[in-house]
DNA sequence: GCCAACGTTGGC
DNA sequence: GCCAACGTTGGC
């Protein structure tokens, strides 16, 4: 089964890339997705060795701010279950999970990559996070635009 | 704050 | 099952 890529899209104010690196090990389980369709990427489509874009959404400066690798596959999300939580669902219980999540671990911070920088690259312009009233916060990539990406980024990353 | 997109809810 | 109303996302 060839690997897959992704997107997770993130508010840096609820959980930034820096409270992923200040994880232990880096890792953190992928919490809070609350759409059916993104529930359904990670439970049917996301396999350990996965890798995906860790994406800054509504904030200043959205766009890519790293890269995350799965690290364990779906299992029920807690926030769930938790009243004091506000990913709290009162439809959910333990015996029937409703909702899902995947553990990542960052593998490492890149250089902001904006979405007006993912603008101008044809080569990108399917990527759903381009199309303007994207919500999903999961999203795959196509394997041609993320070799690109990374191409750019270590073009502009020497080693 | 505005507004486009679109998922969810609920009356019928 | 239909569909209008409503709520949320997210860029600007």
């Amino acid at each position: 089964m060839p690997k897959r890529y992704w997107l997770l899209k993130s508010e840096p104010a609820v959980f930034g890339i820096d409270r992923l690196a200040a994880e232990p090990g880096a890792r953190s389980a992928w919490t809070g997705v609350r759409n059916y369709q993104a529930r359904n990427f990670m439970r049917d489509d996301m396999r350990i060795g996965d890798r995906a874009f860790f994406y800054h959404s509504s904030c200043a400066r959205p766009g890519i701010a790293g890269i995350v690798e799965v690290t364990r596959e779906a299992f029920p999300d807690p926030t769930q279950f938790d009243p004091s939580s506000e990913y709290f669902d009162p439809g959910a219980s333990v015996e029937r999970p409703r909702w899902l999540c995947v553990e990542v671990r960052l593998v490492r911070k890149t250089r902001p990559i904006g979405l007006e920088e993912l603008r101008t690259h044809p080569e990108l312009a399917g990527m759903g996070v381009l199309r303007r009233g994207n919500r999903l916060s999961i999203q795959p990539v196509d394997a041609a635009e993320w070799r690109f990406l990374c191409e750019r980024l270590a073009a502009a990353e020497p080693a």
